[in-house]
DNA sequence: GCCAACGTTGGC
DNA sequence: GCCAACGTTGGC
């Protein structure tokens, strides 16, 4: 059994939010739409069932992480590719060596109090942490154990209340 | 709305 | 196979 793994998944809201992945069946849903080739290579080589994820709200104020979901599927054939309405379409995908790939994504625990990009970004033990590497457009990306473990321990604190 | 960073495309 | 042009991402 190779080690569980941890990953951060972008998604803009108004596209897919994490409301609506709890309002999914069994809150899980295909992960699809990925069209960049680092990303595609991570969910098809290195993807578990059962992985961590963190779920991040990307391309709004303010970018949040969520809450945490697992990896639900191994990868296969994304089918949005070979569906000429959708806006993921990909005419030069051969069905018979589909290019692009999808997982399934669960939803695991809303965070209590949502990360803000802004909380992680103040914090000095999450040096290295891809999301905030300058440049850094990957919508899927590795998290080490460790800096799940510290932005999990966030997520999880109480929200204070004023009065 | 701006624009830097990055990935992809296509001419050569 | 190089690389300029182009399109997209996504923080600011």
């Amino acid at each position: 059994m190779p080690r569980k793994q941890y990953w951060l998944m972008k998604s803009e809201p108004y596209e897919f939010s994490w409301d609506d992945l709890l309002a999914s069946e069994h809150q899980t849903t295909p992960w699809t739409g990925v069209r960049n080739y680092q990303a595609r290579n991570l969910m098809r080589d290195d993807m578990r069932v059962g992985d961590g994820v963190l779920f991040y709200h990307s391309n709004v104020k303010p970018q949040v992480v969520m809450g945490t979901a697992k990896i639900a599927s191994a990868a296969y054939p994304d089918p949005t590719q070979f569906d000429p309405k959708s806006e993921y379409h990909d005419p030069k995908s051969d069905p018979d060596a589909p290019r692009w790939l999808c997982i399934d994504v669960q939803a695991d625990a809303a965070f209590a109090a949502p990360v803000t990009r802004d909380a992680l970004k103040e914090r000095d033990d999450l040096e290295g942490l891809m999301l905030l590497a300058k440049g850094s457009r990957l919508s899927v990306q590795p998290v080490s154990a460790e800096h799940w473990k510290t932005i999990t321990r966030l997520g999880r604190l109480k929200v204070s209340r004023k009065g």
